[in-house]
RNA sequence: GGGCCGUUAACUCAGCUGGUAGAGUAUCUGACUUUUAAUCAGAGAGUCGCGCGUUCGAUCCGCGCACGGCCCA
């Protein structure tokens, strides 16, 4: 037997009760016709004039407040609309109905049909003709006032953070309405969208630690995804000139506020284009979309304002360390002197690693925190950008561009490698100069070289991190608030 | 991995110099047919995260562990 506290056995006293008056707790006939913020709107409480609905109402909902005065009562009923006052007399719905709503409890849904009116203080509010009980809950809500806080219960127990906190879920119907303004805004610029394998029988497309799986039938040892990028191109090399996905990749390194094991990325490639134009489409994306979702460009992330209004900044990556991070010239222009700068200011680097990883580094360090409103870094070292094309005049940089804003990495672009033996070469280097870090498997995927053999147009494509993007645009500080179900340890019992 | 902080009733939080625990909300009982933090009267509710130690005595001090937060790597 369960040992139940007080509360709890009350409920479960008070369940049993009602079932002995023949309530179905659980019943499934009950049909709402309406929602409830759609017919108790909020600025109808604001405006005294604003004329409401007439006609029979039916709502449904679950019971979040209840003031109750003996033979009458009003409760605050919440469905997926929102939130709406009702009302109930004894007079109105009889005896045996107000001796079952006599057991309600704060938690259950209801679906009630009445009428509407407003209450002597001027409440849009649903006069309850009938009622019926539709689900018992058996334990109790957080504090009507202070809401839950407690931020582990918020993420374990996610769904207790929507049911009471309504600015969390604001947060993820913005969310969605994001990834769905991307799919619309690249599905009208003839972008296809693909699903591509989330299982790798090679860690590839990016350098970063991976989940390992194995399938038991095929007996072999697979990796879940840590992005799709060489499935895109493949794509690419079948003939789709344009295409996107957004789905799920999976990094097995360490959790902060930017990072989540597993995490939500927007990679698309377009045939005949180049980074440059990607930085336009870019742009122009985020700034509609910002328009779409706050109905502004100037944004608030943690207390500081972010610009969005295109166009916007660039440097390339040796203009940023110099005008940004005043770091001279001369330096950069010499791999000793990089790689000695950074050993100076206790940068650690692999033994293997060159002036491109050291300057990648060092910009890290000193320049990424300080680009608040959104800015483009372009010419990247060749050297950390293996899948980028070589620029044409200088191929020690790449036709590469990251985005940054409020001090985070934000997306990820290049004009790509389309030069089968090249990419060949840059691939085994990467294995042949792979860290001592044990927990990444490179491997060089010669599938891919070989569909590269076969031709892919000249494409760009680029990478925009979905999470980031929504911390951004619902001023979120931690990555767990822009996530349904963050990753947690398992919860220890109490 | 390191540093700092947190963990007390279902929720939000107090708790002094170590002396066996408090409030508001929620719950229960009673009153109340237009409230909206409803009101009024009364009541119940705790493994003070877990373990060990110091002490006559630990929510409080020390050590360890777990979970979480922030910062750093």
């Amino acid at each position: 037997m369960e040992d139940l506290n007080e509360i709890l056995q009350q409920r479960r006293d008070k369940a049993q009760e009602m079932a002995d008056l023949g309530v179905d707790l659980y019943s499934n006939t009950f049909k709402p016709l309406h929602g409830i913020a759609d017919i108790l709107p909020p600025e109808a409480a604001e405006d005294p004039d604003f004329a409401l609905s007439a006609g029979e109402k039916t709502i449904a909902g679950r019971i979040m407040l209840m003031r109750s005065f003996g033979k009458a009562a009003f409760m605050t009923l919440q469905d997926s609309s929102g939130r709406g006052q009702v009302y109930i007399r004894k007079n109105d719905v009889g005896e045996d109905l107000f001796n079952i709503f006599n057991k309600l409890d704060i938690g259950d849904f209801i679906g009630c049909k009445g009428t509407l009116f407003r209450t002597q203080k001027g409440e849009p509010t649903l006069k309850i003709s009938t009622f019926k009980h539709i689900t018992k809950s058996l334990r109790p809500l957080p504090e009507k006032h202070q809401g839950l806080k407690d931020v582990e219960v918020r993420y374990r127990q996610r769904y207790l953070d929507l049911m009471v906190n309504p600015e969390v879920r604001d947060v993820f119907k913005k969310r969605g309405q994001i990834i769905r303004f991307i799919r619309e805004y690249l599905e009208e610029r003839d972008y296809m969208e693909v699903e591509t394998p989330m299982m790798h029988p090679i860690s590839g497309g990016a350098t970063a630690k991976p989940f390992q799986t194995h399938h038991n039938a095929l007996d072999m040892d697979l990796y879940l995804r840590v992005a799709p990028e060489l499935y895109l191109k493949r794509l690419l090399v079948g003939g789709f000139d344009r295409v996107f996905e957004i789905n799920r990749n999976f990094r097995n390194e360490g959790l902060s506020t930017r990072h989540n094991p597993e995490f939500t990325m927007l990679e698309f490639y377009q045939a005949y284009a180049t980074y440059e134009e990607l930085m336009e489409l870019t742009e122009d994306m985020i700034s509609a979309l910002s328009m779409e979702i706050n109905n502004t460009m100037v944004i608030e992330f943690e207390g500081q304002e972010v610009d969005l209004t295109p166009p916007w900044k660039r440097y390339t990556m040796d203009e940023a360390l110099v005008e940004i991070a005043g770091i001279k010239q001369e330096i950069l222009d010499d791999p000793e002197k990089i790689i000695a700068f950074a050993k100076e200011n206790h940068i650690e680097l692999d033994a293997k690693a060159g002036p491109g990883k050291a300057k990648m580094e060092i910009f890290d360090q000193f320049v990424e925190e300080k680009l608040i409103n959104p800015t483009f870094i372009t010419a990247y070292p060749t050297e950390v950008s293996p899948l980028a094309r070589c620029n044409d005049d200088d191929p020690t940089v790449a036709d590469r561009f990251e985005l940054f804003v409020t001090g985070r990495e934000l997306a990820n672009a290049f004009s790509e490698l389309n030069d089968p033996i090249d990419q060949r070469y840059r691939l085994e280097q990467q294995v042949e100069h792979r860290g001592e870090d044990e927990e990444i498997f490179p491997e060089v995927d010669y599938d891919f070289i070989r569909a590269l053999e076969y031709g892919m147009p000249p494409a760009a494509g680029e990478g925009i991190g979905i999470d980031r993007l929504a911390m951004l645009l619902t001023n979120s500080a931690s990555i767990r608030d822009v996530i349904l179900f963050p990753h947690m340890r398992p919860e220890t019992k109490k």
